[in-house]
DNA sequence: TATTATTGTGTCAATGTAACACATATTTGT
DNA sequence: ACAAATATGTGTTACATTGACACAATAATA
């Protein structure tokens, strides 16, 4: 690995950005009926981080937040949003981020200085993102050896506060489930009534009424029904939908009323 | 004034506390059928400003938003939440923020170095706070020469982005009208329930019939209604309410349905 | 080709909502 | 002191929404 180029972007982070502040991205992905979330496997191979990052001396939260969640996987235009400021003295300081990083640059004394710095007290402004699962490249930054998906029911041993800042994330999700295009975002373009069902089952960890479930999310007149039929699957073929996403934004504006 | 100790304040405040980020408040209060919030007056004489202050190297972020509403109201244990942070780097070198802090500080070439810390960039972790008005003894601090309430409708020359802060804060308090205890927290501990539909009727900025408002209140047992009435108001004497707060925030974990 | 699992559509009773009427209490005006 | 005025307390009704369920249609499966 390339450690002189290394050491010149780790001298580059602390010239570059801000101080103390920092941003983390719950990256949700909807895959096989469950709820995934892209996390980075941490250079001691055991222990998981959010995606993050720090903020451009000159850059804004959400243009800080844009380019941090492209960089991780591919995409742009995604539905993103802050939810939360971290501010806990200590929530940097639990959960061996420090014996960590001392352990990760142990051989390289140029990188003492940005140890000091990251190593600092940090406030951390929380994103969550909502992507097509398919479309997602996932690709680790330099302080980290892997990127993947986990499903959220059985996350690793993450560092520092991750864990509740994804509980965080989880619960404004569902929070905003009747005010945010949460469907549009995180299924593909084109879905079968089942699948959206599921998916709504999956973020309010209840099971609905197929035939209620369908005739309400037709009363909001966001869905457009197409012509063809998924074949292939399982017994009598669904129908196939897609968000008209003008009316589903026109919807939200006053939230949908009650989706359970 | 102490010129003199203010300096002292001034040094204080760069070694006290983190760089780059701030808290700002929107308190609010109601009073005679309309939303207020308290902002201070500058040295300007013109311009206003939302209390608020930095954050001490070792104090979170609800400390800190806990004493900076302490100080300005001489209340504790109030309703006060973060609802966003705002980032953008133009947003301190807007609405004359500079020409302002310069000028306050001419004279005093010990506080150069104050200005200059100052003037920097800062990310502002925006927080809400709901009291009420007749229990707050506004006092200003040492940036500003006033502190006192004004009507939401009704908003002075405001400096930086604060006037967009206030919107955004406003904004949520409407959203979050059905899972927050905005009821108990704005109004005196008794109250009736004419008065509280006001209150429903300012934050939502419609009317709503008077039968059915009761009825829908009543339905969700968060009321109790006491023996005696308020006389000397106009015409027939209406009923004295309070809060139940225990079935109160038990009904707002899963959302008062659909109050208008 | 019959079976089976899944989807499409419909019904009905119970509940909740919007719109409205009338009686009652207290102040107001004379 | 008394009638008028005005706001509050309570109730009714038509209508819309919801929850629970039944049955027919379709495509994979055996």
């Amino acid at each position: 690995m390339a450690k002189d180029n290394e050491i010149i972007s780790l001298k580059n982070v602390i010239e570059d950005n801000l101080p103390s502040i920092s941003i983390d991205i719950a990256i949700f992905g909807f895959h096989e009926n469950h709820l995934r979330i892209l996390l980075l496997k941490n250079k001691d191979k055991e222990s998981w981080t959010l995606p993050g990052g720090f903020i451009g001396k000159e850059e804004s939260l959400e243009e800080a937040a844009n380019r941090l969640l492209f960089s991780r996987t591919g995409l742009n235009n995604i539905f993103l949003q802050q939810f939360h400021a971290f501010g806990d003295p200590e929530r940097t300081r639990i959960n061996k981020r420090a014996e960590l990083l001392k352990e990760q640059y142990a051989k390289d004394q140029y990188a003492q200085e940005f140890i000091e710095w990251v190593l600092g007290r940090f406030i951390t402004i929380g994103f969550y993102a909502l992507v097509e699962f398919t479309e997602v490249e996932p690709k680790h930054d330099i302080f980290t050896i892997e990127c993947r998906w986990h499903d959220v029911q059985d996350l690793p041993l993450l560092v520092s506060d991750h864990q509740s800042i994804i509980e965080t994330a989880l619960k404004t999700l569902r929070q905003q489930l009747n005010y945010q295009p949460i469907g549009l975002s995180l299924l593909p373009h084109e879905f079968t009534m089942p699948e959206l069902q599921r998916l709504y089952e999956t973020l309010l960890g209840k099971t609905l009424d197929r035939r209620n479930f369908q005739r309400k999310m037709l009363s909001y007149k966001i869905l457009e029904r197409l012509p063809t039929k998924r074949k292939g699957g399982a017994y009598k073929a669904p129908y196939l939908y897609r968000f008209d996403k003008e009316s589903y934004e026109e919807a939200l504006q006053n939230g949908l009323k009650d989706l359970w």
